[in-house]
DNA sequence: TCCAAGTGGTTGAGCGTTTGACTGCTTACG
DNA sequence: CGTAAGCAGTCAAACGCTCAACCACTTGGA
């Protein structure tokens, strides 16, 4: 049962605690960024920006929340003020009574138009103009590493 | 004004987006091992162990708030729901009456002795486990880059 | 010495998120 | 068929965070 922790060694520690930290100022500064100059919270741009890349710019409910990694729930209350907005509207799922679909109307398109270049540049400006390349790709890698671990996970 | 937006081409968008999720995962993911395993969220994880690691275990709330990378009012209402539990204490600074310290009490130190090693060990299946020590290094490398970076914004 | 400006910290209202219960629809099985 | 089990989504209450106003204390200058 209880087993000695396995403590993590200085390099580690070390290694851990920059990217904590690094990670959490980064987050702050690119949600900052974007909701003083558009208005938007990375978490409503997230919704606008994957029903913007589907075909007819609508999603099952449930869907939409998988891959905004979102509760069904905190989608729910969040899709419900996109549409106070009139940036997505309801409809019901025509295959499924049980389901609803979210669809991006265009002024939703138009909102996320408008706040893709913000973000982007945000982006760039405090991730990839500080790395290198070689950075980029270790990134990308340690990335693809953890997701394979995390999405084989119960 | 306006320039081109500076888009991300096809690598820099995959190392973000792979990045983005796998980290949003992983905090998600070490959080509720956490909460379910000892009942303290990773804030309060982070307070306590903030505390415990300076010299008798107690520090002026905004050095606090800044360390844990919390807003003053967030870090204060934090500090009273610790305060509900009794695992720290409120006490006003001997050398500027404006001020106050928070101290570690020593139920709140046991908690952080029985949650550390559930973290601890949480990190290192999702995190280090995962990972070559080349990859460890890279990751330890792009945190400091960041760090310095985004240490030196206004 | 006194007052204005600045600093440290708290408070309360409003908002977003979480949790768990609940409704309505669909599917599977007898 | 008809009913039980399960799925999609919503809703209400409790909780945490943000924002701005606020109080108490300190500091600096007249």
């Amino acid at each position: 049962m209880h087993d000695a922790p396995r403590w993590l060694d200085t390099g580690e520690q070390q290694a851990w605690r920059a990217w904590l930290y690094s990670w959490m100022l980064l987050e702050d500064r690119l949600n900052s960024d974007l909701v003083q100059q558009t208005g938007i919270s990375h978490a409503y741009y997230e919704i606008l920006v994957q029903l913007s890349e589907t075909e007819g710019r609508q999603l099952r409910m449930s869907e939409l929340a998988d891959r905004c990694l979102s509760s069904r729930s905190r989608l729910s209350h969040a899709v419900s003020r996109l549409e106070e907005r009139g940036w997505v509207r309801r409809q019901v799922c025509a295959e499924d009574g049980r389901g609803q679909l979210a669809v991006l109307t265009d002024e939703g398109f138009a909102a996320l138009e408008q706040a893709a270049p913000v973000h982007v540049e945000s982006v760039r400006t405090h991730l990839f103009d500080q790395l290198s390349p070689t950075q980029v790709a270790a990134l990308r890698d340690v990335g693809e590493t953890l997701l394979r671990h995390l999405n084989d996970q119960p």
